[in-house]
DNA sequence: AGGTTAAGCGCG
DNA sequence: AAAGCGCGCTTAACCT
């Protein structure tokens, strides 16, 4: 089995290297003046969640605003930090901001916050002068599952979420004559725990090429596929991510805002419906007791000494692991032989195209107007029969001026 | 002054 | 927050 592997990561190493060279084009202006906006808006905030709070203070220190919140605005302490202190993450004052002002105030600062200091103020520096270029670093060995990270800059973590992160995106565009064009592997974790699981149920699902969700949604909440509701599919996808991830009822039921109860009744009666999954889930607990490790399709072990601590807390979360590194690893497995697979078709074919990222499921090119159909037909097809699952694979291609358009 | 940790948050 | 997996970056807080 090791041996599949070396036959993968030998080869990715240079594909890797002509990526990092490559680089992706970004417009340094189009930030820049985010930056400014950005710097407008926070400017407006800021005076705002002052005048909210009734005293100046600096919105990015974490204990300042401890103190506003709790101390002088008497806000309810719903969770602590891991060293005690009464938190100000997201999902907490996204709770409070249900009956309280400042705490949506801060939010929306913090969010856009992130953006200018992160991506609008940085990535302008960062655009190597003789290229025009970002050239991030590739890491083909950092990551415990196998996937490859990203830094200096870290391109896999670029916005996408939202409005303005959009406007982020949009920053990263074409040459001159040239297209974006990037390639995504649909669902790939959820069909790998098909192909591991071999549940029957979930198999025909994917053959059948139906929208996952909406079809979990009408086996958890007994309805036709048809007469699913948003709030059903949207339950429904956190279950089926949720599942990956080695979730239980009461990280379900947070996610949903539902009891816990009615959170393992959900989860009950999707292991009754994909009864090969909740087996699957129940024998890489057991293997990673007995070997002391876990792998992927492809033979890429990660070991797992805390499996069987006495400690319950270290226990699950290595549970945790076990359920989601054979599928995590296997989905970065297969876009590793993809890209190798690309390249070297890349190399041959002549086409006047460039890898120039890659972001766990998903590959950016850059691509002459001319080669743009021809290439993305070629990737649809080099992705999707880079390995041979018991399930299919599936890859959208979208092609635009700028990374957010190819969406 | 400079390095490390904590808290928080961007992405898949 | 995490009883939800995997990363890297920024700022403030803490430490030497």
């Amino acid at each position: 089995m090791q041996n599949v592997l070396e036959e993968v990561e030998i080869p990715l190493i240079s594909v890797l290297a002509l990526v990092e060279r490559n680089g992706a084009l970004v417009s340094g202006e189009m930030l820049t003046r985010q930056s400014v906006e950005l710097g407008e808006r926070l400017e407006e905030l800021r005076t705002s969640v002052w005048s909210m709070a009734g005293q100046e203070f600096n919105l990015d220190s974490t204990k300042q605003l401890q103190e506003v919140l709790y101390e002088k605005q008497g806000l309810p302490i719903l969770k602590k930090t891991p060293g005690g202190k009464p938190s100000t993450a997201e999902a907490v004052l996204v709770d409070l901001a249900r009956d309280y002002d400042l705490p949506g105030a801060i939010l929306e600062y913090r969010g856009l916050s992130k953006l200018k200091s992160t991506y609008t103020d940085k990535l302008p520096l960062q655009i190597n002068s003789e290229s025009g270029r970002v050239h991030t670093s590739y890491h083909q060995a950092v990551t415990a599952t196998g996937r490859l990270s990203s830094s200096n800059p870290n391109l896999q973590n670029i916005p996408i979420k939202t409005d303005q992160g959009r406007r982020i995106r949009q920053a990263f565009i074409a040459g001159k004559g040239k297209k974006i064009v990037a390639a995504d592997y649909s669902q790939i974790e959820l069909r790998i725990m098909a192909h591991l699981s071999k549940d029957e149920q979930l198999l025909r699902a994917f053959d059948e090429g139906i929208d996952v969700h909406r079809a979990t949604a009408s086996e958890v909440f007994g309805t036709t596929p048809e007469g699913v509701s948003e709030a059903d599919r949207r339950s429904a996808k956190a279950i089926n991510f949720g599942l990956i991830y080695g979730m239980q009822a009461f990280g379900l039921a947070r996610q949903l805002g539902v009891s816990r109860a009615v959170a393992q009744n959900y989860i009950d009666l999707y292991f009754e419906r994909y009864p090969g999954v909740a087996n699957y889930m129940n024998d890489s607990r057991l293997v990673a007791k007995e070997k002391g490790y876990v792998e992927t399709v492809y033979g890429r072990r990660l070991y797992l000494p805390e499996i069987s601590a006495k400690h319950a807390q270290r226990r699950q979360a290595a549970e945790r692991t076990a359920i989601n590194a054979p599928m995590q690893g296997t989905a970065a497995d297969v876009i590793k032989i993809a890209m190798s697979n690309v390249q070297a078709w890349l190399t041959k074919s002549k086409v006047d195209a460039k890898m120039v990222m890659q972001v766990h499921d998903e590959l950016v090119f850059e691509v002459a107007d001319p080669d743009v159909e021809q290439l993305s037909i070629e990737v649809k097809k080099l992705m999707e029969s880079a390995v041979n699952l018991d399930v299919l694979l599936e890859v959208e291609v979208g092609v635009g001026n700028n990374w957010d358009e190819a969406h």
